[in-house]
This record gives C-alpha cells, structure tokens and sequence, in this order.
DNA sequence: TCTAAATATTTTAAATTTAAAATAACTGAC
DNA sequence: GTCAGTTATTTTAAATTTAAAATATTTAGA
C-alpha cells in the first residue's frame, strides 16, 4: 500500500466550481475572491512547512512585528493580524520559548505588553522572506503590470465597500 | 465592571497597514487581498451565528451540497470546501446527527460514501440563504457593476496565474 | 490470479481559532 | 478621592483545521 496522498487540504475543485450566470454577480466575485485567497495560502503556508518547519500563523506574526521595529501591543499585534487576542496570546508564547520573540511589561501602562523581534527572530524571518517574496511572485507570474494595478485598485474599491458597510468595526 | 469587548477577532488595522509602495506590488495586492476575504468571511461568520446559530464552516457544507443534488462525495465535497478530508468528517458527522444531512454507502465503488441534503437540511439553508445573499450585497454596495465586473475580470487572470503555477494540484 | 499501486475515508495528535468569561489596570465624572 | 465604565490581556471550552498515519477497497499489470 501506499501511504501516499495523505491528507492535505484537498486539491482540485473549489468553490465556483457549482456557481453558475445565475448567481449574483457579487456573489461569484467574493467566491472567485475566496478561491483565490485560499489557493495563495495554501502554497505558502507549505511552502513555509516544508522549507523552514514554520507554521503560517508564527510567520504572520514575525512579519507583523518586523514592520514595527519599535513593538506592537497584544491588543495592536491581533488587529494587525485580524484575529482574536486570546489566539495571539498562545501564537506569542510558543514564539517567547523559541527565543524568536520578547514580550516586555510597558512602564506607563501596565495593562499592555509590547512585543519585539529578538535578533535569532529577525535573523530567521530574513532567512524566510526572499523565498516568501520569490513565492509569491511565481504566483502572480501570469500577470503583468496592468492586470496587478488594475487588481490592487479594484480591492481597494472592495475594501472601502467592506469598510463602509461596517465590516471591521465592532458593529 | 463591562465585560464587553468580549473577543471577537480584533477590528481596526489589518495586514496592510504597515506595508509601503516600497514593497513589491504583488505582494501587495495579495495582502489586500487577505484583508478583503478575511473582512467578509467575518461579517458572513458573525451574522450567521448570531441570526442562525449556525457556524460558517458548516453552512458551507450546507451551500455546497444544494449546488449537488445529487449528491457528493466526501472527498468532493472537500475538494469543494477546499479543506482536508479529516475536516469533512468531522463537519458532516455533526450535520448527520442534527438531521440536516444524509451519508448514504454507494453501491458500485464501497469506499466511497455519497453525501446529501435532507428535507430539513433543504428548509433549513432555504432559510438562511436570502439572507446571506442580502449581506453579500450589502457588503458590495459601494461597487457599481462595472467595478465588480472588472473584479470578476481581475480574479479570474490571478486564478488562472495560480493554476499555471500549480497552487491547485498536489505539486 | 495475485499483488503492488492507487484511491477513499477515517483516525489521531498537535496547532489554531473563535467567542465568552475572568482578571487586572486605567479613566473620568462626580 | 470613589467608583462605574472602559480598555488590555489571559483563560477557557468548543469547534475547526492541518497533516500524517491507519484502514479499507479498487484497479492494473505481471
């Protein structure tokens, strides 16, 4: 027997692959934006796997707080990241045993903790993110200048659609 | 004492907020990208567990299963998803048991199991689906048909792109 | 036929994720 | 100054998710 096709997310299919004319035009956009989103992620998060033994969600966090030389917050770290703060809370510590992450009290307010790359921390993204950016990359590769600014205008135009209808606040 | 601000996953800044035009512009559209899906799959998760008690990721098994009526797999199913096939069992075990779904052995290939839609299960996404489509619009409000044509365009040259480059496949 | 390889699914362990509740510290209105 | 409200973080429980390993079945080729 062969042990092989172990179960990685499945490959194939995908979300649009049912959604036909008839369905809302909105509608096939943010599934076609999903697909998309989940086939970079997933190449990346293997990637990442596969040549550098490190999850997606510990690299996010490395990527954030190198774009904050200064630290980030808890509260500041799981906005960035969009996700809750109690899951950053377990992200940050498995980080702090790794030595790859300091999270220091703040004098002024001691409520907040602030988060830093260590050097070994900065030392291994800058390790990782050549072939990050290489990644990524390939992944665009069929498209040209055009096509990308025309893309990144257009979720701009998304986003401040989401942003207006009050999908990052609160309410 | 308030013990609101209860964690959802955080709101406010987002993965884009510290990136600069210095960085490559495909990177930059893939992170907008992130931000846009992550925005309305947490709106969409939201309203679907406060107005239906339902969790996003068994709607979807819900959604893609009536786009099947003859029924699917359970690795089509997870192809459809684009999740492992682990995952899937546990989602439809649940489902079974609330009545929702049906699993039924095939006759003509007995490895495979073919999953379906009951009658409740039916009635129950018919209730919830004008509804997730009234959010969808309500999200994309700011789009005039144009723009989400061109959005449509757009993503379809990256999903294109990331096929080229193998992001679906096992490769 | 027999059997190695491929396919379909489940099981398992570890990590992540959400959302609610608990804890601790700050802020202002009075 | 006190204390009700707010903010920051952690803890907790349940659900999801990944990826590997195990199991069962089918398929193809020698």
């Amino acid at each position: 027997m062969a042990p092989e096709g172990a179960q990685a997310p499945a490959a194939g299919g995908d979300f649009e692959s049912a959604v036909t004319s008839a369905d809302r035009l909105e509608l096939r956009v943010w599934l076609r934006l999903l697909t998309c989103a989940n086939l970079i992620e997933r190449r990346v998060r293997r990637n990442l796997r596969d040549r550098f033994a490190v999850t997606l969600p510990r690299f996010d966090v490395l990527a954030q707080l190198e774009r904050a030389p200064e630290g980030l917050t808890m509260g500041a770290l799981s906005r960035r990241m969009m996700v809750s703060n109690g899951n950053v809370t377990g992200l940050v510590e498995h980080l702090v045993n790794e030595g790859l992450v300091e999270r220091r009290a703040n004098s002024g307010d001691r409520r907040t903790l602030v988060v830093r790359l260590t050097k070994k921390g900065a030392d291994h993204l800058a390790a990782i993110l050549p072939d990050h950016h290489a990644w990524i990359g390939e992944l665009f590769a069929g498209l040209d200048d055009k096509d990308k600014q025309a893309l990144y205008a257009g979720l701009g135009r998304l986003k401040e659609s989401l942003e207006a209808a009050g999908a990052n606040g609160k309410e």
